[in-house]
DNA sequence: CTTGACCTTGTAGTATACTACAGAGTATAC
DNA sequence: GTATACTCTGTAGTATACTACAAGGTCAAG
């Protein structure tokens, strides 16, 4: 029967650069959704499953497990009753994520520095990059 | 024999919020040197082996792993030759960070809409955190 | 002077997140 | 029409990062 080039398990992964069993581990962690199979019983994907499966290796990327990454695909408002639950959680993810940012920074300004110093004559020793811990 | 309540595993893992095995796990992937001991034989730490713990932890917060984090805490120039493998290492890391922070700013800006929209009567259905991913 | 809360070592177990494999079916390439 | 390269299911194994436990020593409080 004719694929049509569909988007299975293995070019997903090989577009995004993992495991296809990756996939198959993400649908049972329910972290997508069962995809539609073609006839030969294949999963297929669809733009939306990537879009959403992009935004599942990002967040690991950023420090968020999997159940982190699975709360923050759960933030859609379809009834009155999700509204506070949803803004809990989005708040205090943001606050978390605003926390991350300035760590980050620090640490890139302190990394910053460093190449510099690389690039004169000087030296720094003494793991310079734990500066970062006790920078404003 | 005295102990004058010095810093050995229990109380940097109680003021670290860390489980005190944790500190011997780090010794022994030599995240952390070994530190000194009593002469009960008991660890004890300084304020520098804290530093260093707290960028651990700090960095394991941001989505690096802990070979991440020791390439991060090996950054030091002692010879002329460290120079270029301290610059590369830190060059790749720095446009990493910079990569998370941007990624980090669009989820926040994105989770900030939601909250706004959680506050209005408006509905968010469809996973609206998903358009970080579609977002310059 | 003993009870309980620490500490030591070595080793074993666990949670998370994959990753591989067996055995079978399906599909494209020559 | 037959390699070989996919896919399917179920299940088992692995890497990372802890975390717990056993068997024993140390220490401050009552």
């Amino acid at each position: 029967m004719a694929n049509l080039s569909k988007l299975t398990r293995g070019s997903i992964a090989k577009e995004l650069d993992i495991n296809p069993e990756t996939l198959r581990y993400y649908e049972e962690q329910k972290l997508i959704k069962k995809p539609k199979r073609l006839e030969n019983n294949y999963r297929i994907y669809d733009e939306d499953d990537i879009i959403r499966i992009k935004f599942i290796l990002t967040a690991k990327q950023l420090g968020f497990s999997l159940k982190e990454v699975k709360d923050l695909l759960s933030l859609s408002i379809t009834t009155k009753s999700d509204r506070k639950k949803v803004r809990n959680i989005a708040s205090n993810k943001s606050a978390l994520i605003s926390e991350k940012i300035a760590q980050l920074t620090k640490m890139k300004i302190v990394l910053d520095e460093l190449i510099l110093l690389c690039k004169t004559n000087e030296t720094a020793s003494h793991c310079p990059i734990l500066k970062c811990i006790y920078q404003k």
